[in-house]
DNA sequence: GGCTATCTATCGCTCCACGATATATCGCCT
DNA sequence: AGGCGATATATCGTGGAGCGATAGATAGCC
């Protein structure tokens, strides 16, 4: 928890890092790990990413490229493209929404 | 599942949704069903809403308003909105950041 | 007076997040 | 050459969260 009270608990959303991530190009998971970090300002660490990275593979959304080196890169499918649009979409009408209803918000008359 | 294979698992974020829901005025549970249900366009079933607003109250990010009737509203707090706001403001950015990728996106040449 | 819709509440299962841990290799410095 | 820190992948275990199923109470209606 980096935030204290400023957390709302399991928010870090592995998947989504990891496919924007990808979005960029195809990387192995020591460089997700270093971007994904970087872009959402959440740690991702290896147990999370490993366990996310076999979903991600079954559900066709990323495929394995031949390892180079020591690396066992990623790349992001088609489906995963067209499935991460889909969701960022969705994500930003209900950011949009949220954004819309917080600006005329009074809060609690009381300071509370 | 609403998406069939468009689906990358637990995404509804109720959380979030009731926060959203809840910052366009006082609301009781089976209301938040609803309007999350109508915003995010994913079903909020009882187990999860009850379950997060008992967290969201301990956390402090939502507080019990006397019942009326049998209907038991809640209330955002001040924490709540400025918690609200920071998260959707990470969530825009984030957002962004995959669009933009995503817009140079080539996609695997063979079309999978 | 019964029936349906409204409304709150709990249980239980499954899945996921994620820190801890293990292991191997590479590059660099002395 | 030898050691050390960074790079890189992988697994396990625990706790917590999502969520459908279920239960039960009250209000309003016919």
């Amino acid at each position: 928890m980096t935030s204290g009270l400023l957390d709302l608990g399991r928010f870090a959303e592995p998947s989504i890092a990891i496919l924007i991530s990808l979005s960029e190009g195809p990387k192995h998971g020591y460089a997700i790990m270093a971007d994904a970090e970087a872009t959402t300002g959440q740690p991702l660490g290896p147990g999370t990413l490993y366990a996310a990275l076999g979903r991600l593979e079954r559900r066709g959304l990323i495929e394995a490229l031949p390892a180079e080196d020591r690396r066992r890169p990623y790349r992001l499918t088609g489906l995963g493209a067209t499935t991460l649009r889909t969701h960022l979409d969705q994500l930003e009408r209900l950011v949009q929404t949220g954004l819309v209803r917080l600006h005329g918000f009074a809060g609690t008359a009381d300071g509370t």
